[in-house]
DNA sequence: TGCAATAATGTTATAAAATAACATTTTAAA
DNA sequence: TTTAAAATGTTATTTTATAACATTATTGCA
């Protein structure tokens, strides 16, 4: 498990890389969602930041933040409930895999696997006999976690 | 094709079964919802009643009566996007499945379908690996529907 | 029937989440 | 250095959701 810091170092060059920049700002957003064990929406996070560093960057920075982060691949938005987490495999050199995330409805804990590309072409499979054209299969599913259970 | 007092007669009756009531405000919303093509809001759904029925309950009522008709299964909440939607099995006989629902993200278009066992079934098994437990395979989709693909 | 108890709906206030519009600061190029 | 673009800040507003309490309607029963 790799530290913090080296896990910024990797997310900056990943960005220097796609010619974006992974400002200071930036850095602490991506630190607080790194830290967080939940994923949490951008007011939360907030909060979070607050009690963690004594910071409370204003709620437009951190969306517009978090968007460049989910943009470069370092945070995913979970729509189910318009939560951000931090990328499982962000220090990871592979492509990144669509996600599957198992989300504990009780505690709130998210778990990031990958899908199996069996289970995208079952899905793109029935999508299509539908008539509809699959846009991303993430899959976002309502779980309890093992302590939950 | 059912007409929309047909199925509200047959809503009724499934309500009653369950010893519930379908009352009139709660037709008029399921009717919103019914005559509406696209997933709604809350909100949404308030605009749309006025503008078809020259009618807005308060949202507060609203709220309450889509939770009483998903209790009853006459609706179905996406969480991905917090709209409701009618379900499209809302006059059927037999048991509702597990519904899977395909959003085209441009022009807001649902189809609901029902999810193949064996698909489940290897969701559930993902899940399990992982050492979570599957609560709800309901499953929500980002789509582009035949139109806008 | 008349009267409680319960269910359904309404009202008002507030909290929480998201976005819009514009200002300022920082950074990178020319 | 000057200028353009990018990043961040500020303020206001919109949208969504819930809480707390009031009123009305319905139902069961004395
Ligand atoms: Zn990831
Ligand atoms: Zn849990
Ligand atoms: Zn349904
Ligand atoms: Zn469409």
């Amino acid at each position: 498990m790799a530290s913090i810091t080296q896990i910024i170092d990797h997310a900056e060059n990943t960005c220097r890389k796609n010619g974006a920049k992974l400002t200071e700002k930036r850095k602490r957003v991506l630190t607080g969602l790194l830290i967080s064990k939940k994923a949490l929406s951008a007011y939360e996070l907030i909060d979070f930041m607050q009690k963690e560093f004594n910071e409370s960057p204003p709620a437009m920075s951190v969306y517009r933040i978090l968007d460049f982060l989910e943009t470069e691949n370092l945070v995913h938005k979970l729509h189910l409930a318009n939560k951000y987490i931090a990328c499982s495999h962000i220090s990871c050199a592979h492509e990144h895999e669509v996600p599957q995330f198992l989300i504990c409805d009780k505690c709130g804990n998210v778990k990031e696997i990958g899908i199996k590309k069996s289970l995208i072409n079952t899905l793109k499979q029935n999508v299509e006999k539908s008539g509809y054209v699959l846009k991303s299969p993430q899959l976002e599913l309502h779980c309890l976690c093992h302590e939950c259970a």
